[in-house]
DNA sequence: ATCAGTGCAAACCATTTGCAAATTA
DNA sequence: TAATTTGCAAATGGTTTGCACTGAT
């Protein structure tokens, strides 16, 4: 099976170094607009395609915003985990969730649901903004 | 404060009717499908009006799926709680989350991050597909 | 020389909105 | 009749796509 090949080029190091630069979560409009001040030129397609294909080769997760919107962020491959999110500066910290075996299997008892997956996110404080 | 007049009419009537028949979640194009099967026409514009229309009233929630289209569910003003969606047949049952007071606390003390909000969906096999 | 990646403009799609016509109270 | 609700069509706004061109290997 032919594996495609991979070019390194100027929009995809930009927009990398973006998001490596701030563990929070950017929309396609928040990186495209950094990129513009910094001047580097580069279309919001581009971008988009970009961060798609982060995701791809698992350097970036997806969070859907409530208002619909994608919203990217860095993220090294790592054991499950979830994430809680500063209200005030955007940063993310990793929470872990080693309790959800137990609460599966109460869920299952309790109601007969088998749980398979689960989506957590954590809204709050984080510490330097306290 | 002038408290606005509410008119019963026959789209609010059906459409309310098709979420209170079932415990799952409807896109608007899902209940709209489903009034024309009833060859009850109701514009699409009306059926987001009044889904959103409910949600302001607190008998429905919204949820927003991975597509980024927000789906709609009839629910009842209880007390917090989260979501078990089956994955087969989209039927969504009640979790209530009462450990996450001892979760905030060890997320404080661990990393310092104050929690104030959190959401939560779990997903697997209800007890009647199992 | 190839093939991947980009820009641009157009296409898409879910959702929203303006406004005149229809309905409810 | 007065106020609310609806339908339709047009506008929005985020995201995707077709295609010719640019750039990397």
């Amino acid at each position: 099976m032919a594996t495609r090949a991979e070019y390194s080029t100027r929009p995809r190091e930009r927009i990398g170094a973006i998001l490596r630069g701030e563990r929070r979560f950017f929309t396609a409009a928040d990186v495209h607009r950094v990129l513009q001040s910094q001047d580097v030129h580069v279309s919001l397609s581009t971008v988009y395609r970009t961060l798609e294909h982060l995701c791809e080769k698992n350097e970036a997760t997806v969070r859907i915003e409530q208002s619909g919107e994608a919203a990217y962020m860095h993220c090294e491959p790592v054991h499950h985990h979830h994430h809680a999110i500063c209200r005030k500066c955007g940063r993310v910290e990793d929470v872990d969730c080693t309790a959800i075996g137990q609460f599966a299997e109460s869920l299952r008892a309790q109601q007969g649901f088998v749980l398979d997956g689960h989506s957590m996110e954590f809204f709050g404080t984080c510490a330097s903004c306290g």
